[in-house]
RNA sequence: CGGGCUGUAGUGUAAUGGCAGCACGAGUCUUUUGGGAAGAUUUAGUCCGAGUUCGAAUCUCGGCAGCCCGACCA
């Protein structure tokens, strides 16, 4: 797109109350907008972004075999009153609102009831098991204080997966898939060398949970990490007899501070058993379905990766969640327009700075903004065009077609 | 929810009971155009409410908001 028509501009100075360095870069270059704390709005390029991650885990979730639903964000109390989370002393997040009528809805923390529920109607056979639902929803979760910009929010998207099986081997062998799923994503979004799967407390049903934890300052959890065997333990749970039992020594363990961008829950037959989600065995034995809960945050993942990837000009997004693959700069009238649409033609997402504002403005909004390739053209490139990698320090000058073939392969 | 700090223009600050000012930013125009250029011009503020006072950004009370630390975080 022109960035001539983009409406975001981004701000030469640092917004005042926010903190964390990555957060900062967000919120100048134009990503987001705060409304108050703990809310945020995306703007074109923090939702191209959130649109990218968002379509990582999409892919991944349905190679495990995910089916992609949408729950809604009112919630039902009586539904919620099964389980005995409709009080606040159970759930203290809640966020609750009435109809015209008086009665009270819920706005959606998590959806365990509401999807368990829903469930009632399809399962009743051991044939209509396992199943894997997830979905991209708004989560409402009034935190007593919300923090670090948009890693810690009271409105904030999440991808949460639920799994229905019949047993708890069924139940084991996705979670382990659904573990693997998860490593891919952080690969993919580019802090896979940052995320550790993390063993932290599992609650009522299992021994543990595991936790994704991403190695940053700006992090809330405090993690011990063996760098060796690429695992962790969640301060909260670090005893030891939990460290002999996974095969841990003290003296290996790194104190990090880390994001947790992502978690995954065996619930066992907990929500099931208050809401009565029972099927029959193939020897008509009555059993309890049994669930699993795995849950990510897209808009916690892009902030994370900011607060991972950046330096002192501004972010530097890594190609596969970046909200273009090209930073188009036009330093002298019209010499970038065929260029330009060379790319489009190439179907290369291309930002196209055809502004007229000084080189250097172009030149500083572009290290800002952190778009992996940045093209510049002008009368010092004559025919050629310079090529320059945000994360890298030199530029060169290059042949247009050789430039178009190179993106058109690496994408 | 406990503790701490703080609220003056978008940002950073000045005005210590007496005319709300400065810089940067932002807008418009002109000249510029390889690292946030220059000139002209415009714009915008005392968090809200009550009180004290001839007079309040300044003092008092109440509220609201922000940031930090802690607790909390299926």
């Amino acid at each position: 797109m022109k960035q001539s028509e983009l409406f975001t501009k981004s701000f030469r100075t640092f917004p005042a109350d926010e903190e964390a360095q990555g957060m900062r870069f967000l919120v100048r270059a134009g990503f987001v907008h705060k409304v108050m704390a703990g809310v945020y709005e995306y703007l074109p390029l923090g939702f191209r972004v959130l649109k990218k991650i968002e379509q990582i885990i999409r892919e991944e979730m349905n190679a495990i075999g995910g089916q992609e639903l949408l729950l809604s964000t009112l919630q039902d109390k009586t539904v919620w009153q099964k389980s005995g989370r409709w009080e606040d002393k159970v759930l203290d997040v809640w966020f609750k609102t009435k109809l015209k009528n008086d009665s009270e809805l819920g706005l959606a923390a998590t959806h365990e009831e509401p999807l368990t529920y829903l469930m009632k109607s399809y399962i009743s056979s051991y044939r209509d098991l396992p199943i894997f639902v997830y979905q991209f929803q708004t989560k409402f979760r009034n935190e007593i204080r919300a923090k670090s910009g948009i890693l810690r929010t009271r409105e904030f998207l999440m991808k949460d997966l639920y799994s229905f099986t019949d047993s708890e081997v069924q139940h084991r062998a996705f979670y382990e898939k659904a573990k693997g799923a998860y490593l891919k994503v952080f690969s993919r979004v580019g802090l896979g060398d940052k995320t550790f799967l993390t063993f932290a407390s599992g609650g009522t049903f299992s021994k543990y949970s595991h936790e994704f934890q991403t190695i940053a300052p700006v992090g809330e959890d405090t993690i011990y990490l063996d760098r060796k065997k690429g695992l962790a333990v969640n301060k909260e749970v670090l005893r030891e007899e939990i460290l002999a039992d996974l095969g841990l020594k003290r003296g290996d363990l790194e104190e990090v501070k880390a994001v947790e961008v992502g978690n995954i829950f065996s619930l066992g037959a907990r929500f099931s058993t208050d809401f009565n989600l029972m099927f029959k065995d193939q020897n008509e034995e009555l059993k309890p379905v049994i669930m699993g809960s795995y849950g990510i945050g897209p808009g916690r993942l892009a902030g994370t990766i900011a607060e991972v990837f950046h330096d002192e000009r501004g972010i530097v997004w890594p190609k596969t969640v970046a909200p273009f693959q090209v930073h188009l700069l036009e330093l002298e009238k019209a010499l970038g327009r065929k260029l330009y649409g060379d790319l489009q033609k190439a179907e290369i997402e291309v930002l196209y700075d055809d502004r007229k504002i000084s080189a250097g403005e172009k030149f500083a909004e572009a290290d800002l903004i952190g778009i992996p390739w940045r093209l510049v053209l002008s009368k010092k490139t004559g025919k050629k065009v310079e090529v320059k990698i945000r994360s890298e320090k030199n530029v060169k000058l290059a042949d247009v077609k050789g430039v178009l073939r190179l993106l058109k392969n690496k994408g």
